[in-house]
RNA sequence: GCCCCGGUGGUGUAGCGGUUAUCAUGUGGGCCUGUCGAGCCCACGACCCGAGUUCAAAUCUCGGCCGGGGCGCCA
């Protein structure tokens, strides 16, 4: 290998033998007769040490290099109080293994601002910050203990198409493909194939899913192509049997989180209270009395982003449900009580987070709220057919991960929380 | 879709009718043996495109292209 030690794993013992270090070169601080370079790697920063008398072209050689090019190099580890990691390399070989062009389309360490729009732009650089690097760590972090959590309840994880020949599940618009001269679709989300999983025997399953969504919104929470958590369970006995899940999904992941990812959180100067559960359940009959003390807000009317916003502000808790939704409100397939449905939002923030229902699991119950919201059966036949051979009562949700990521890391633009966002204008990197 | 705002060296900016187009960062070169936002000296490098107004346009007007912020839309 062209290393031996990462840069957090060189310790004591190390001191005084010869190890091999590799990465990018940060900064090259040549001071004449001695020049230190700051070396970078996935775990931190190291020093590298040249002195230009005991090896003047090896001298010459490193202190030429570009900025942000890679390099292995092999030499004594000393010990040194002064230098940041309490060690530095005594330089005696080094490969070059890539050199970086100049001038770099954005400085790593410069002292300069540096737009979104120019990072996302030369993102495998912009990766390359501590502050950028640690949100993708915690996001892989999130999903794991999320899958970790839900495995550990039974729940089996499972990959359903992202192309399908059934337009749309309503709600919003989606992007249409060629198919082998066939029309087809990208997904909205999984929904209609994890509810058809529940007629399999699976009982519980869950998946990492992309949303395409072909909205053309423009905002900072909002993207073109997201990821989630979406969960479905068979046998429930009411939306809350899905809504402790999405609760103590959220605890364990953020415990976890905490627990390590500590230098991750600081680089983002993220400081987080777990909140206790359960979290409050608030109805929608709830908020429109909140609300209509402050603005002119009727009953089934949607919330958008100010009256979410004014809610959180009339809330001392930073997660809750909003559950008890107007009918209307929601999609087909949310089990209706009365002239509401039994659906919630989880709140973060004042942010949707994951929104989910209690589904209908009756064929005919299904038909004929498909009917009332004119909704072609036809275009569901395989969605439909999974209903008329035993399919039990269930529900789920589906999580949106970057927008957890936005709320739990405080981000201004949930692009920040996805490596190559897909918005309305931005088609690459 | 609506409402604002903006495009100046590689990057981030100042200038808003006449400037040698500002500053920082960077890049290239030089000096320096303990730097850690290293320091010092020298150099390099830019007004989105087009039309118009004017003696004179980075600056004003119009059009285009590109982008940003907010809202709407959004399982």
């Amino acid at each position: 290998m062209l290393r031996s030690h990462y840069s957090n794993e060189v310790s004591k013992k190390d001191y005084g033998k010869k190890i091999r270090i590799a990465g990018w070169i940060e900064d090259i601080r040549n001071l004449g007769g001695i020049a230190f370079i700051i070396l970078r790697d996935r775990a931190g920063r190291m020093q590298i040490t040249a002195i230009k008398k005991q090896n003047p072209e090896l001298f010459k050689e490193i202190v030429s290099l570009t900025r942000e090019s890679v390099i292995s190099a092999y030499g004594i580890c000393q010990q040194n109080s002064k230098v940041m990691n309490g060690w530095e390399l005594l330089l005696e070989e080094m490969e070059v293994l890539a050199k970086a062009e100049t001038p770099l389309p954005m400085g790593v360490i410069d002292k300069v601002n540096v737009d979104f729009d120019t990072r996302l732009d030369n993102r495998i650089i912009d990766l390359r910050r501590d502050e950028v690097k640690a949100i993708f760590m915690i996001r892989h972090s999130f999903i794991h203990y999320a899958s970790d959590f839900l495995r550990k309840k039974g729940f089996v994880e499972v990959h359903t198409p992202k192309i399908s020949a059934s337009s749309s599940e309503g709600g919003t618009e989606v992007f249409k493909i060629d198919y082998f001269g066939r029309d087809a679709f990208l997904v909205q989300s999984p929904q209609l194939y994890k509810q058809m999983l529940m007629a399999s025997g699976l009982d519980r399953v869950y998946e990492i899913a992309w949303y395409f969504r072909a909205e053309e919104h423009d905002t900072s929470r909002h993207l073109n192509e997201s990821t989630a958590i979406d969960i479905e369970m068979a046998f429930i006995e009411s939306e809350e049997d899905v809504m402790k899940v999405a609760e103590e999904l959220t605890d364990y992941a953020i415990q976890k989180i905490l627990d390590e990812n500590s230098e991750e959180l600081d680089a983002l100067h993220v400081e987080v209270d777990l909140p206790s559960l359960p979290y409050p359940r608030i109805s929608y009959d709830e908020v429109v009395e909140i609300l209509q003390k402050e603005i002119d807000f009727k009953w089934g009317d949607d919330l958008g982003t100010d009256e979410e916003n004014l809610l959180a502000k009339h809330l001392d808790y930073e997660l809750y449900f909003i559950k008890d939704f107007p009918l209307e409100a929601k999609p087909f397939y949310a089990m209706p009580s009365g002239k509401y449905a039994r659906a919630f939002d989880l709140e973060y923030k004042g942010m949707e987070i994951a929104s989910g229902a209690q589904r209908i699991h009756d064929y005919s119950l299904l038909v004929q709220r498909m009917n009332e919201l004119g909704m072609k059966t036809e275009n569901f036949e395989d969605y439909l057919k999974a209903f008329r051979y035993g399919m039990p009562p269930h529900g789920g949700f589906g999580y949106g991960i970057e927008r957890f990521l936005m709320r739990f890391l405080n981000l201004k633009n949930i692009r920040e929380c996805i490596l190559f966002p897909r918005d309305r204008k931005r088609l690459r990197p």
